[in-house]
DNA sequence: GCAAAAGTGTTATATGTACACCCATGT
DNA sequence: ACATGGGTGTACATATAACACTTTTGC
């Protein structure tokens, strides 16, 4: 088959979407942002943000048009995870989906624009039932997610510009969903140089205080150096 | 918008399409697999093998599709790269585009059925013009290839069933471009359970002759383990 | 003075990297 | 005997993992 075939004639009937896996954190857990289907097929089911690709639109714009309408969010970092495109996944016509993912504050978020969405936060290890393939979307952006949060610095998107490194322990803690020992945590910290000790103390967690550090953009766009 | 909205409508138009990135090796040097483009636009540069997805065909289906119908090849262990979905990324029309890569051994080539296609291999590191954003792909899959050769045994494919280390190494450091210690290869070579040394020795690159090995696939399903 | 959280060092193990000489064989 | 490619071991640096006690402070 020629690479030209198919433009003449108007054969192809797929469409075309993207689906975001949000991920936010709270009470110490990942979570996942997910929007309650109120109509069949499906219903009553939870299922990823998503929605079809413009025609004019580039791939990231569209996710984050999407990511925007349902959540009010702006530059949001995402994302491309992988193309799903089982010929059946979608069982209300052929659909191939591309999915992104983003790690967001969510304090930021505007609560009452959710609710109007039907949209509501899970923890990601007690998530309900998806609709269509949206649990294999979530898994594969968790996988990556895991990975990408060790080697780069996407994570500390999700707390307060300056923060303690306890703070950031319990966040990693919670990506990872496993428990780090705080001693070597704490030196893998002092290596990363973008990650700077401040000189205040966060007095609010504990009698003693524990020092606050923040990172710096451009000290980390210089050395590119993380490794958690 | 909601996840519903456009499938009423039909206004999305949308073409889908896979790109496969087929790497082979020759000469000591990665190879990448192309078409010369006989038609507009972009006559006269070279292209990935790539065609439109079926109504009805799994995106890997369509990918082994399309690489069987310019190569002759089936059965070839495929994997997504990404999705490139720019708004203006092809002219003759709004395309997004999957790609897919494979490592091939290309002598199992059918050479003529290639040439019919006007298809001819090119080593990685002297490509011609592209056209398109096919540079941008091959790119993409050459980072995922290099990140991959070392984690999975995908590069045994592109060697015989029996192999000399030498062999192996000259395999490696053509495909990651760099020199390679052949001390510390053999090293690693020796903790990798799935290659296991023969009794017999190749006699025909050295008058001492080099010790055969083969991959053991039920091994390396056991024991998943393969740096190198 | 005690509870609660912050902070601190050492050792063992594994992995990566650099590096130079001897071995076996056909001619 | 020599040219050619095959094969071998050691030392150093770096990264990871396990592990227990002291410090500070408000009450």
């Amino acid at each position: 088959m020629r690479i030209e075939s198919l433009f003449d004639q108007q054969t192809q009937q797929i469409k075309i979407a993207v689906d975001c896996i949000i991920f936010g954190f709270n009470n110490n857990r990942l979570e996942c942002l997910l929007i309650h289907r109120e109509a069949e097929p499906q219903k009553g089911k939870w299922s990823l943000i998503g929605g079809f690709i413009g025609n004019d639109e580039d791939l990231d714009e569209a996710a984050n048009r999407v990511l925007y309408n349902l959540s009010g969010l702006e530059n949001v970092y995402m994302e491309q995870v992988k193309a799903f495109g089982k010929a059946n996944r979608d069982p209300r016509g052929r659909t191939i989906s591309i999915t992104y993912t983003a790690l967001i504050l969510r304090s930021e978020y505007d609560d009452d624009k959710i609710k109007d969405h039907g949209a509501k936060w899970f923890p990601v290890n007690d998530l309900p039932e998806l609709a269509f393939d949206h649990i294999d979307m979530v898994e594969a952006a968790i996988i990556r997610l895991r990975r990408r949060v060790r080697n780069t610095p996407i994570a500390l998107n999700l707390i307060p510009e300056k923060f303690t490194i306890p703070q950031l322990q319990a966040l990693y803690e919670g990506i990872l969903d496993e428990p780090l020992d705080k001693r070597n945590f704490r030196r893998k910290i002092a290596q990363i140089e973008a990650i700077v000790k401040l000189g205040e103390k966060d007095m609010t967690a504990s009698r003693r205080g524990a020092f606050l550090y923040a990172f710096d953009e451009n000290l980390y766009n210089n050395t590119q150096y993380f490794n958690l």
